[in-house]
RNA sequence: GCGCCCGUGGCUCAAUGGAUAGAGCAGUGGACUUCUAAUCCACCGGUUGUAGGUUCGAUUCCUACCGGGCGUGCCA
């Protein structure tokens, strides 16, 4: 049991004997209300719920707390009992209880802080979902990082995560794509054609081109528009999906699923396609209705600022439309929940979309995290131009340029609500001014003891017999107190969707292990001590491992 | 105009409504004959944008301003 439950468990013993006793003239027994003290100087664990019920009960908060205090039962893990300021009841924890963590870690090993949630829920979360018509960009880097961060976290919290990217492989983007490379074709074939202004400039629509060219020659010079377009539309979009899919692979991204926006207007076995069943499912609740020759969804009724058209007045879907027809594709799927990231400058599009919901009958089904965007800057100037294609930088040359652990941790850093500044010069520093080698250094310091103890023959595999109560400096249980945090931080991370906490987390352990290092020795230590001492920083090593994993940054063994 | 996000030491950021608002970087001064100095310790640095309100208590919640970012298509 976590000490947290356990200490609820004695408190509210007491509360109870208070108010049973009436000694606490309340209705209703209150909850312990426990908390960590921010200043260590207050003790393990604090609770509020003196100042919490004293109104209700009329009295003083120090002499409810006083009342408390008196009625906690014998136990073993509260060492010292404590009223402080306005009625805090301070506990300091036995060093016995404290260092059983190390017990608990090295048992759970990497799934220490695993929790179950009250009930399965299983959840779709989509993310990056970058259009097929060209390279991610920096901004995607961040989602790719935020998704992936967020899908682990969750899993480690109990949740069963499906993580998906929608294709958007279907609209007029896909033929002003491919007539993009056919004019960059001819133009090297030495026509004399422009490229029009809606028209996708970047070079890497050339390089398609080029490549086409150096494969099939002028094949494609006489053959019609329509068929040159097709053609190369098909091509272009196939060599872009899969270039996202290398940089998020590379990344270190597993998506479950790829879903093609082309899949919704295939129709099913019963004729129907997914976008006529939404359709249908909306016209079914009565929100449908038609004006000026469109097609109308009544948005309004649900809060959205005004109604949003799905069949335009020329017949075509609207992109939204796809994604009513995917957001009720997903539910069709059994998703309890449905959660999308989105940059914010997409934050107008969420009251449509949480609207389309509700209105089948899903009410706070779909969850839109919005994320500010990045800033990609190189000595503090602001970067726009890549030096080699002449355009944005691409996230590839980002992550070649930077490196996958220090661009994820820094991406990961900062609350998604949070802007950001990416100074290329800063991620790619190897010093103190970047947390995330202070980070695996910690963990390659304590890789690079065990190793050592390994080679000096002392027997690493008998830990387990450790005598843990021998840890009582103060440097051994503010390792234990840090990982003690860890099972209630993954909780809180993942239901505030906030992978970012991790990484304040991760450098915390970090100090505390390095003051730890500093003051501590451990193979020097006589056998006793020294063994204990193993324990303990084995302990330390899974957890800052683990807390790198779900943020899906590597653990070096040897820096 | 309206909507969303942000405003906290020189810089970058924390802080489930809790105690004396915490870290890192930068700056200054210290610590390597000892398991990795990519480390540690100390000092310096704050009217939490402004003005009100809610309450035992507000950086946090509410209202109004000020400043910055983004958005406000029968585009995708």
């Amino acid at each position: 049991m976590q000490i947290k439950e356990q200490l609820e468990h004695i408190v509210g013993q007491a509360l109870d004997q208070c108010v049973v006793s009436g000694q606490l003239a309340l209705d209703e027994v209150p909850a312990p209300s426990l908390e960590r003290p921010r200043d260590m100087a207050n003790g393990d664990w604090a609770s509020t719920v003196a100042m919490r019920c004293s109104k209700a009960a009329r009295k003083n908060p120090r002499e409810i707390a006083k009342l408390i205090v008196d009625a906690i039962p014998q136990n073993d893990i509260i060492a010292a009992t404590e009223i402080a300021g306005p009625g805090f009841i301070n506990f300091r924890l036995t060093t016995k209880v404290l260092a059983n963590v190390v017990a608990d870690v090295r048992e759970a090993g990497e799934d220490y802080g695993r929790s179950a949630l009250p009930e399965p829920m299983r959840v779709n979360l989509e993310y990056v979902s970058a259009n097929p018509t060209g390279p991610m960009h920096v901004g995607h880097g961040r989602w790719a990082a935020l998704g992936d961060a967020t899908a682990r976290v969750m899993r480690h919290a109990g949740y069963d995560v499906y993580e998906e990217f929608y294709v958007n492989d279907h609209g007029v983007q896909m033929d002003v794509f491919g007539n993009s490379i056919a004019i960059r074709y001819l133009q090297l074939l030495g026509h004399d054609v422009e490229l029009p202004e809606n028209c996708y400039g970047g070079s890497y629509v050339t390089d398609i081109a080029r490549g086409i060219l150096e494969r099939d020659g002028d094949k494609w010079e006489n053959v019609g528009a329509k068929e040159r377009l097709v053609a190369f539309r098909e091509l272009g979009y196939k060599a872009m999906l899969q270039d996202v899919k290398d940089t998020l692979s590379r990344f270190g991204n597993h998506f479950s699923r790829f879903f093609s926006e082309r899949s919704l207007y295939e129709p099913d076995e019963q004729g129907a396609t997914a976008v006529d069943r939404a359709l249908q499912a909306f016209r079914d609740k009565g929100y449908v209705y038609e004006d000026a020759g469109a097609t109308w969804f009544a948005s309004t009724a649900f809060g959205d600022e005004k109604d949003r058209v799905l069949i335009k007045e020329n017949g075509e879907m609207t992109y939204f439309m796809s994604d009513c027809a995917y957001h009720y594709n997903k539910m069709q799927r059994n998703f309890d929940h449905l959660i999308d990231i989105w940059g914010a400058d997409h934050h107008g599009y969420v009251k449509r979309c949480e609207a389309m919901l509700e209105a089948w009958g899903y009410p706070g089904a779909l969850e839109v995290v919005l994320g500010q965007l990045v800033n990609l800057l190189r000595n503090g100037e602001p970067v726009r131009m890549s030096k080699r294609t002449g355009e944005m930088v691409t996230f590839k040359e980002l992550i070649d340029e930077v490196g996958v652990d220090a661009t994820r941790f820094l991406m990961l850093s900062r609350s998604s609500d949070q802007m950001i500044d990416f100074d290329i010069e800063e991620a790619k520093k190897q010093d103190a001014s970047n947390p995330v080698y202070y980070v695996q250094y910690a963990h390659a310091r304590i890789c690079s003891i065990l190793r050592k103890a390994e080679e000096m023959g002392i027997r690493i595999d008998s830990m387990d017999e450790a005598d843990l109560g021998l840890l009582d400096k103060p440097e051994e249980l503010a390792l234990c107190t840090k990982m003690d945090e860890f099972t209630e931080l993954i909780a809180l991370a993942a239901r505030e969707r906030a992978p970012f906490k991790l990484t304040h987390y991760a450098q915390e352990l970090a100090s505390a292990f390095h003051v730890f290092y500093t003051n501590c020795r451990v193979i020097d230590e006589e056998p006793k001590i020294r063994f204990s001492r193993l324990a303990l920083i084995d302990a330390v090593r899974t957890v800052l491992a683990l807390t790198l994993s779900l943020l899906g940054v590597s653990a070096p063994s040897k820096m």
